[in-house]
DNA sequence: ACTCATAGTTAGGTAGCCTAATAGTTAGGC
DNA sequence: GCCTAACTATTAGGCTACCTAACTATGAGT
């Protein structure tokens, strides 16, 4: 593969991207939680995790995680106990609050890009649902590299 | 089309995007230029623009482009100038240190992103390759709705 | 000419991210 | 067993980027 095809190729993904950002913003619904707030309840939903566990898999540092627990927990979303193996560390789970808020976020975000969606052309969904797998592969390749 | 595929595919594609603009930050280079002042140096650069054009394809408000603006401004990378049709208006172009550091922030970042582009098999790079335009008409149907 | 719309800036506030410093806990070498 | 090094999380302080509301200046319509 030519690097000046991975090159072109990099340069029409990434303002590609750019205007996702833009559309990710744009799903923004009105039930007071921002798109990084379903991100970190989105991860806390697979289980109860540690702070540093957040903060990998969100792709922010600790402290940073840190705050956005403690905006989500004065909500009442989710729920932080120490974690009886480790006294170092907090162990992050949802609350029943918290679960139905993340549910109903979610819907009504995928409602929203479903819409979106409904009006391509079916090959034209099938191109974006063959990228997916594609394109999260190029996120651990690169995340891996820069964490 | 079932709703219930779209909607599946929503949550998928979402997931997958949240990640990317993920990737998107962590190719922040050493250039002293953010992921956004990038955009917006690349949206000036298409030719002498007003700051509510900027403010629209950049997705954000007109007092947000101004700020942007004036940053990049203090940093001698843009200039503005009075629109001569319309002395309400104000015309931003690149200067030449602009234009050389969008040139070569731009190019770190494809460099950084085609070595990802290079991990991935052929077929993952022709799927990627294939979706852009889907999803660029993907923003599009939805970033119009909400400005 | 008067009014209303448009373009941009300024002011004030918030979310979210960062680094550096701190407190507490665990693990490993000796 | 203990002491040091490593790890976990929080706090403190600072920055960027975004927002709304209010303001100034100019243009356009009747």
């Amino acid at each position: 593969m030519s690097e000046e095809v991975l090159y072109e190729l990099a340069g029409r993904y990434r303002e590609s991207l750019r205007r996702a950002v833009y559309l990710m913003r744009s799903l923004d619904v009105d039930d007071d939680l921002s798109t990084g707030q379903v991100s970190t309840l989105n991860i806390v939903a697979e289980g109860p995790v540690r702070v540093s566990e957040i903060a990998r898999k969100a792709g922010v540092r600790v402290p940073s995680a840190t705050e956005q627990i403690i905006r989500l927990e004065n909500a009442g979303l989710v729920q932080r106990t120490q974690d009886a193996k480790d006294a170092r560390a907090v162990l992050v789970s949802l609350t029943a609050k918290g679960g139905a808020a993340l549910t109903s976020a979610n819907h009504a975000r995928n409602i929203m890009l479903g819409d979106g969606l409904a009006q391509l052309t079916q090959p034209e969904r099938d191109a974006i649902a063959g990228a997916i797998g594609a394109m999260n592969k190029l996120n651990r390749a690169l995340t891996g590299s820069t964490p």
